[in-house]
DNA sequence: TCGCTTT
């Protein structure tokens, strides 16, 4: 009844008010874009989201009470080509116009930088952007480009001219830019590779307006079928109006391009690798005639796992001027250098910090003992005021499933759970209840960690640690998305103890505090990490309460019951984690 | 490291 009330604030309600707070973070940041002083307490609370929207010649003209005077695009230009061509090392002038004391700076690198940016209209000027494209950003509320969107829709619009090799003789045309783009999560570089991908596919196959050839003629992958999903739908809402064919790939979809011609007409392919290689092994699918291969999350889909079956897909894209691009709000300097070697002539453009989350979302650590310890901590969450909805991440499959279990028995409202192993209906099922707000608690593994864009997130549980500085950022940059403010705890144990210090220096980089005893931690060994990695977390289950439960939780419960005295035993002959011999080498 | 994702 108590978690009822305490929820009662959440709900459908919660959307509109958020959605109002955001345009009002939105105003304040136009104001202070074109203003030249600002009161210190308008600029502290600007998230530095919205500062992406420097790049924007004026504030929103439909929003009342916005100031509409802008610096004079020129030298708003000047200033940031400046900045791009030495951007390593150095802060001049553009500093003092710079009303954040943190500001996302982008960084470019590459042979003939194109010019960025600073308005969609500007994009239409230089680009000829179609009229079509430009209402169905308007109607879906892109008004102004964020960093990555003013870097990365030009150069993936401009083609290359310095090396006359690059120059495709055949079709006329000369190579589009290569692009490497790491902005943080939740700045829309979805649409920094849609747009440029569909203006200049030009307009559906078939049509009489262009050479659209014979086949399929873009291709986005990413790493899972939801953010795959998600991908779709953003790329329907640009195509609205004209018939574009846009296909996420599914058995079912696949099926239904068996016939050549059916083929032919398709523009756009969003999938997962491994379904896209059946298909391309089965011979039901060509890819020599796709001008575009983005890869989303690109340092996932360039890990050991995915990394041949996207090898794969690259190699069978044919055409001598394919068009490729990489995207993440994470790259690795392993998986840069295998992006880069995939990339011709690249221009690599940085949006902030790399590998640092949002300064916008609050971030922080709980100490909880142990892995039993865990359950109550996060039912003492739930008993105080909480915004849904929570992320909360575990491990594995069964513990989310577990996890979801308890906190339903324990009378938390409205909790879900999502992870690969259940059905694809269930997991269409539980995104589509996130999607409408009826979840309230979301319990999920690594498979919700990248790219899902579920705007009233607020909070962020790291119920059970990650086991990268990546997944770290990936799975709180669910929260504190387009502008908004997020929050996001982390629940460590003894066992963590190999991974904590390096989280923490995340939460140091990107503004959140960390205890200094964290900090003092010295790095664990390679030898230690190898021993903690061996320790298995058992099941979630409450030993306190045995009744009421259905037969199949009773069956798996006495199985995980056996893994999890394993488990036990085994970390009882551990050594202490956050002992000092473990040496420091840092 | 491992488990996570992909049919």
């Amino acid at each position: 009844m108590e978690a009822f009330q305490l929820l009662s604030r959440g709900g459908i309600k919660f959307d509109k008010k958020r959605f109002k707070n955001d345009v009002e973070l939105f105003n304040g940041k136009s104001k202070s874009d074109s203003g030249k002083e600002q009161p210190p307490s308008t600029n502290s609370e600007l998230p530095v989201e919205l500062d992406f929207f420097k790049y924007a010649q004026g504030g929103p003209s439909k929003r009342k009470g916005t100031n509409l005077e802008a610096e004079s695009p020129a030298g708003k230009k000047r200033k940031f080509t400046k900045e791009d061509e030495d951007s390593e090392d150095e802060e001049d002038e553009a500093e003092e116009r710079k009303p954040l004391p943190q500001r996302h700076r982008v960084t470019t690198k590459g042979n003939n930088v194109p010019d960025h940016a600073d308005t969609f209209e500007e994009m239409r000027e230089r680009f000829q952007l179609s009229s079509h494209l430009m209402t169905n950003l308007s109607k879906y509320g892109y008004h102004y480009p964020t960093g990555i969107q003013s870097y990365g829709i030009p150069i993936l619009l401009s083609v290359s001219s310095f090396d006359p090799r690059l120059v495709n003789t055949l079709t006329n045309s000369l190579q589009s830019r290569d692009l490497a783009a790491i902005s943080p999560t939740g700045t829309g570089k979805t649409l920094s590779y849609l747009l440029p991908m569909m203006a200049a596919l030009g307009a559906p196959s078939g049509s009489s307006q262009i050479d659209s050839g014979s086949g399929v003629r873009a291709v986005v992958l990413a790493p899972t079928r939801e953010l795959a999903q998600q991908i779709h739908n953003e790329c329907l809402k640009l195509a609205e109006g004209r018939k574009w064919k846009i296909i996420l790939f599914s058995k079912a979809t696949a099926n239904t391009l068996k016939d050549k011609a059916a083929r032919d007409k398709v523009d756009i392919i969003i999938s997962t690798p491994l379904r896209l290689v059946a298909s391309l092994q089965s011979g039901s699918l060509e890819l020599n005639n796709v001008r575009h291969l983005i890869l989303d999350e690109a340092d996932r889909m360039l890990d050991s796992e995915f990394h041949n079956q996207v090898q794969e897909i690259a190699a069978g894209c044919s055409r001598a001027d394919i068009q490729k691009a990489v995207f993440s709000a994470t790259l690795p300097a392993n998986a840069e250098k295998i992006a880069m070697d995939m990339l011709k002539d690249p221009v690599r453009v940085v949006v902030g910090l790399k590998d640092t989350p949002l300064p916008l979302i609050a971030q922080s650590l709980t100490y909880v003992a142990d892995d039993a310890s865990k359950l109550p901590s996060l039912l003492t969450y739930f008993a105080l005021p909480y915004s849904p909805p929570v992320l909360v991440f575990t491990s594995t499959q069964p513990r989310a499933s577990s996890l979801a279990e308890e906190l339903v028995m324990n009378g938390i409202p409205n909790v879900d759970c999502l992870h690969a192993g259940m059905t694809k209906k269930e997991r269409e099922d539980a995104i589509s209840r996130m999607r409408k707000g009826e979840s309230w608690v979301m319990v999920s593994t690594e498979v919700m960690a990248r790219g899902m864009d579920f705007k009233g997130v607020r909070e962020v549980i790291n119920y059970d640690f990650p086991t990268s500085v990546q997944s770290y950022i990936h799975r709180i940059g669910r929260t504190g998305r387009a502008g908004r403010e997020g929050k996001a705890v982390t629940f460590f144990t003894d066992e963590d103890g190999p991974y904590l210090k390096s989280i923490a220096n995340v939460l140091l980089q990107s503004g959140s505090p960390v205890p200094e005893w964290i900090l003092k931690l010295p790095k664990p060994s390679k030898m230690k990490r190898k021993q903690m990695g061996k320790v298995k977390r058992a099941e979630i289950v409450n030993p306190a309460r045995q009744i009421g439960k259905n037969d199949a939780i009773k069956k798996r419960e006495m199985i995980e019951g056996s893994k999890r005295r394993k488990a036990k035993d085994q970390a009882k002959s551990e050594q202490k984690v956050l002992s000092p011999e473990a040496g420091s080498n840092s």
